[in-house]
DNA sequence: CTGTTAGCGCATTCAG
DNA sequence: CTGAATGCGCTAACAG
């Protein structure tokens, strides 16, 4: 019990107010006089009081706080996707708890349950595949939640995204139109990642489109970091021989392929194609320069966060997204026969 | 009002307890008959019942919330620091909140004032250097709070962290013992970061031990990305063309310095040397391995969450720590005449 | 424009 | 081992 910290009846003492009056403007409630409103923010000062967030929540049941689990923050798209919700919720007044699943459900799950315990009032997810309990919770108490990452129009639970099937396949038809007809696609865990199996059946489907004689496309699953990258092209190179560009799922794969291509002595891009997925900040400053898929990372944490707000604020009902994912041709692509 | 939520009172009924009966079983008093403690889990899953945090914070004045500010979260060891936290937090029962201070002084006031007023028992601060206010504003309430990233044994708040000042020297004395004389340090912004001006203290330092005739060091200060140190190393060849060696406090900026020299086609390590700061995950996967200092991020996360919970639970006082960084040797460094 | 009053949901004495 | 009563600090009607 700090008893040092004031509470709203020492500052009505102090002011001679009430502690409704005190209330009001601490809620920047309109019906109070600018007289009184200038005592009442001076004995805050003084007192240095702060509203007791418990307190204020318990009545107004609102706390003002919104939970990411995310499955990653290291070497990734999401540190800056974070960075954007973060920004956003403390300009609306809001908090960011976050948690971090290393994309295991199980994780996912505990996490919920604890920031739910902790008093999250709405929840963002990533991707669309969760433990049937948590969606359930959810459910149960109409806590408001939004997948992303993905964009999947008829999810039952609103989605804010990219299509991430759509960009993979973008990104074959790129290089296939680029005269590339064996390509090796490089991409983190399966298991963890509903938005790498989507863009996996996406590439797999644009190779298919090409028909007989079109592409062969073939998959190296490896770890999702730079070693990975490393790892998988020299396996790639091994056992796929024939194929003249690597499509990674991750610009940190590809900066992986640029350092297991650069040991070997393979010159990027008059030997060997690369194209990344991320767009992340160094993407155009490596040497060559990496074409990749802008991921519209920012704009998303904008969006769900903002809408989450707007929500929570003013029930406005939250609209699916889809946000615009596009290629970003640089130098690390050729153009072969 | 969410009325589809069970309450305490609702359980209390439905097994036909009282609701301390209950509020013990929920807070794990011992004092309790197995067999009712049983009835008791039971009607809370039936009615997926779950504490109201706001009502237990109010009573207990504990909201089980430590916040986080640090200056970046993107492109850095801070990812992987805060990925530690957050763990152990979570290990623990507690919850991070996040906010992102850019490096400013007045948007770290602000965020300690929103997460002050959002519950947050305790604070982790990076550096040493903050706005009087807000040292005033934790000393008032005696707010617990520690100081990361840095190690000042005399700091009237605890940190828990390295000596910048010394690694940066260490590294200096490194490359000197290769025999580099020249040597260009690039580093990020100054204004942001006492840890950055540390480092480029301690450098200059050893520069200077090395006495008349000893080692010539220039400073190179550019953005905190890839993008910079590429500009960075541009420049240094430009006005400092006898250096043999970079010098760069951070290991993203050493990866700007690879694909700048690169371009320009001057070869790693036999025409120039590289040395890093971070021991980023990828350090030891680029092409030549990059030798660099690594920096106990992980430990450190772990260190300051571990403490300060024990802290709030048992008020065992937070002890200052230093925490060992030291220099990995790689490919990217070596030894001239 | 300002004051009074009644809870918000729970932890916690104190009895029993 | 269990129940009844009190108050945490604040917001939100409702009066005036």
């Amino acid at each position: 019990m700090n008893r040092k910290i004031g509470k709203i009846r020492d500052v009505a003492k102090e002011t001679g107010l009430s502690i409704a009056t005190i209330s009001r403007v601490m809620n920047g409630a309109k019906n109070v006089s600018p007289a009184t409103q200038e005592r009442v923010l001076d004995a805050c000062r003084k007192l240095d009081y702060l509203p007791n967030p418990a307190a204020r929540a318990l009545s107004t049941n609102k706390s003002r706080t919104i939970a990411a689990i995310i499955p990653t923050i290291e070497h990734s798209v999401f540190a800056k996707y974070v960075a954007a919700i973060e920004q956003t919720l403390s300009e609306r007044g809001y908090s960011l708890v976050l948690a971090i699943s290393n994309g295991k459900e199980d994780l996912e799950l505990a996490a919920a349950r604890k920031l739910l315990g902790m008093g999250a009032e709405a929840f963002i997810l990533s991707g669309s595949v969760h433990s049937p309990e948590l969606t359930g919770l959810f459910a149960r108490r109409s806590v408001p939640c939004v997948y992303t990452s993905i964009w999947e129009p008829h999810s039952a639970v609103p989605t804010i995204g990219y299509d991430n099937f759509m960009l993979a396949s973008d990104a074959v038809a790129f290089l296939a139109n680029k005269g590339h007809r064996n390509i090796a696609a490089i991409h983190g865990p399966l298991n963890d990642s509903d938005r790498t199996r989507a863009r996996r059946s996406g590439a797999g489907a644009a190779a298919d489109a090409a028909g007989t004689g079109g592409i062969a496309l073939r998959f190296f699953e490896t770890s999702l970091d730079v070693a990975g990258g490393k790892a998988a092209i020299r396996e790639a190179l091994d056992v796929f021989g024939t194929c003249t560009a690597a499509l990674c799922f991750s610009d940190v794969l590809a900066l992986g392929v640029y350092f297991g291509l650069s040991e070997i002595g393979v010159k990027i891009p008059e030997e060997f194609s690369v194209m990344g997925f991320d767009n992340l900040d160094w993407s155009g400053t490596v040497v060559p320069s990496l074409t990749t898929i802008n991921l519209p990372a920012r704009e998303m944490g904008v969006n769900v966060a903002s809408q989450l707000t707007a929500f929570l604020e003013s029930g406005e009902t939250v609209v699916p997204t889809e946000l615009a994912g596009h290629i970003i041709e640089r130098d690390s692509v050729a153009r072969i026969e």
